[in-house]
DNA sequence: TTCGTCATGTAATGGGTTACATGATTAC
DNA sequence: GTAATCATGTAACCCATTACATGACGAA
């Protein structure tokens, strides 16, 4: 919510179709914690409310447009920041991912080696059991291979992206540097 | 946990190791709700627990071998012959899977192509999106033309596994007659 | 005029995790 | 002897969805 307010204000209405098209239709947010959320929020002094009610004459019903305080910008920044393991776990890292934008080049490379890891982890744990056990029918066999296949295709992928932020890095190392 | 109980009586705790690996990491279940569950289901009289705490001289704690009654058993192959849409979305199409060895031919046509179409569909409501907008970053850009590679292979996959299974249903179509 | 979408909110409900309680067994 | 795993269970808590309430606007 924050990384898409410092995008752009937005009322809660159009906050949520952005989240949803932004998270997928799995892990949708609903109203009922939307709109809680935004008040605690603006209740915390990370958010100013700006209702647009007599805006540009008879402008349908009053939406409420909310924007980040400097205090919210400031946490955003905050969470963009942080690096540690709970940036590239299955629920957080394709959050993480999506304000790579607006978030430092050191970071960017620590969460996606983070997540490569992770990755590379849950492969190993997975063809271990299945070097273990062989009593499995075809269609658990067959899940099972395609899913290290996935598995495999993402780490590759990791890799590239992985590749190219160093490229970048080393071609202007100064941005690092400079906001030291 | 109807499933697993089919392929062998479990207690319990082995019940959820088995079900935590067959789910992954993810989705992970906790004896907070495994116990109630099962002792529900032993109230509904789909499950018969046996006590194994006498046999083989003093084995470990008590454990409570649960396995299916007749009526548990009916109720597996009811759920198994669901071939509605509820067999393919996101939450439950791996379950489904991994007991096709134990699911009609037919069904398990029906529920591979639903799940082809449904990541069809998906795919084409996200490349529709990717064509209006423009203004997006590398990052988000990235993670998009990710995501529509990962479903392109989902559906290749799928496609695969269809032709297989309407190969082997041509090569001896006795069975699904048989069955009526 | 009715339906679909826009728009904001509240209250109850549900159900799963967390945390706790207990105790036996194996390995170091 | 002590830590880790095996093994079963309960109760409180959290928090998100669901359902409901309200109301305006555009299109058919």
């Amino acid at each position: 919510m924050l990384g898409l307010l410092h995008e752009s204000p937005l009322h809660g209405y159009e906050l949520r179709k952005r989240l949803n098209t932004l998270l997928g239709p799995l892990r949708a947010i609903s109203y009922g914690s939307l709109y809680p959320c935004l008040k605690e929020m603006l209740a915390d002094g990370l958010l100013a409310a700006d209702d647009a009610a007599s805006e540009s004459g008879a402008g349908r019903r009053s939406r409420i447009v909310y924007k980040l305080t400097a205090e919210g910008k400031e946490r955003l920044q905050e969470q963009l920041a942080e690096g540690g393991p709970s940036a590239w776990d299955d629920d957080s890292f394709g959050v993480r991912f999506a304000f790579f934008a607006q978030t430092d080049a050191d970071v960017r490379i620590k969460i996606l080696e983070g997540r490569r890891s992770r990755l590379e982890e849950r492969r190993e744990k997975v063809s271990a059991l299945a070097r273990t056990r062989d009593k499995l029918d075809r269609y658990t066999l067959e899940l099972q291979q395609h899913g290290l296949e996935s598995v495999d295709r993402e780490v590759r992928w990791l890799g590239e992206l992985i590749a190219t932020e160093r490229a970048s890095v080393a071609a202007r190392p100064r941005r690092t540097t400079t906001n030291k």
